[in-house]
DNA sequence: GGATGTGAATTGGTTCACAGCA
DNA sequence: TGCTGTGAACCAATTCACATCC
């Protein structure tokens, strides 16, 4: 039952491991991939990623599995990796500069436009071949290159203006890096990645009287 | 009812958010603060502010808030972060770079021993103060120092080797920045952060069709 | 037979509504 | 009165179990 629609945000979070897999198996030349299999290469239960490719339309052959190039080409359509994206970085530090470099090497799917700093010493630079600009010449580009999603590794202080400066040229998503709670209108989507608070949500997990607990219902099989 | 046992991972990821807020307030002699203030600096809803805390025992006074401090100090005691967590980085490229200067500015709570690499260009200097070491020595550092959590920035071949020699030390949480699926016993906590996933499940949300949709459901107000 | 696709049951998490207390 | 604390209701997501089809 092809869905068009709202899917949960849980699901789509799971499309790009998927996509990743496939990339490999087709690779590899690999060209029927079963749900037990995927489960293996990504965590995931059978049943969860049944479910949703399920979601989007039924793309299996019962009693075989799926087509890796057929569902790695619709997983690309529905996540919207078919048609290019112009993605703006801003913030040339280290953080931007780790962004640029593993999109521009890993994920073929994206197009780095350009990373935008006020540093003397980047701007007019390049990065893994991306031009550096001034953060002056942000909604310039923005509206040249079209770009549609922004990256955001600037302080926590600036992160804000940066935002209202997109969201004025119409970007339509924004990947926040910075510590900080951003305002944008219900039409802007903001994702937040919170490096404090891996780090301090692993800490819970990392505490001895946990790893005591743990030890104690050492009765578990599989 | 101060709960012991497993909390779950939902509340664990936003008590860091609350300990940023408090910190703030702390900073800015703020003595009391409700569930509501909250709310407005976090972006979380009140009732769930409460439930969360709650969880953990009863903190507040009716009729007026929360004491800052008092529960500044429990979050921290809750989390683990009264007692120092030495912290080792595997990888000191730009990312491993970012996540040591990140933590050590702006999380006071966390001690980063070193940083580990196998570049000769890198091993041996300091970074943000703090030495970077060669690969090889992870092990005996992990002994020596006593780290109990491990930040994997490596390239995605070798992020499993790394998490072997750390779990043979007793790490007991890993954060991997690595895009691939890592293989610890059952004790060691892993906890991924994916650009890739963060970055492709954005464009999802920044698609035309998506836009469309949403520019219809334009009755809403707050 | 062997895998997908899917309603039903379950689990987990959030919101609601209000009781309880300073 | 005002804000916390919390059972109840609700909603979302996952797992189970099995019908369905190659």
């Amino acid at each position: 039952m092809p869905q068009r629609g709202e899917a949960p945000i849980s699901v789509i979070k799971r499309l790009p491991v998927y996509l990743r897999v496939l990339d490999n198996l087709v690779k590899r030349d690999i060209e029927v991939v079963s749900s037990k299999s995927l489960s293996k290469q990504t965590g995931f239960s059978a049943e969860q990623i049944r479910k949703d490719l399920a979601f989007f339309g039924a793309f299996g052959t019962r009693g075989t599995g799926y087509n890796t190039n057929y569902l790695r080409e619709r997983i690309l359509r529905i996540i919207g990796l078919d048609k290019q994206t112009n993605v703006a970085i801003i913030g040339a530090g280290h953080l931007g500069t780790a962004f640029a470099r593993y999109n521009i090497r890993e994920n073929p799917y994206t197009n780095v436009v350009g990373l935008f700093d006020v540093s003397p010493d980047s701007v007019g630079g390049e990065i893994e071949g991306v031009p550096v600009y001034h953060l002056n010449d942000l909604q310039d580009m923005i509206k040249q290159e079209k770009v549609q999603v922004g990256v955001v590794t600037v302080p926590a202080v600036h992160a804000q203006e940066v935002v209202d400066r997109m969201v004025e040229e119409n970007v339509k998503a924004i990947l926040n890096f910075a510590p900080a709670k951003l305002n944008a209108p219900e039409h802007v989507t903001i994702h937040n990645v919170d490096l404090t608070i891996e780090l301090q949500s692993l800490i819970y997990f990392a505490r001895e009287e946990l790893s005591a607990d743990r030890d104690k219902e050492e009765n578990k099989e599989e």
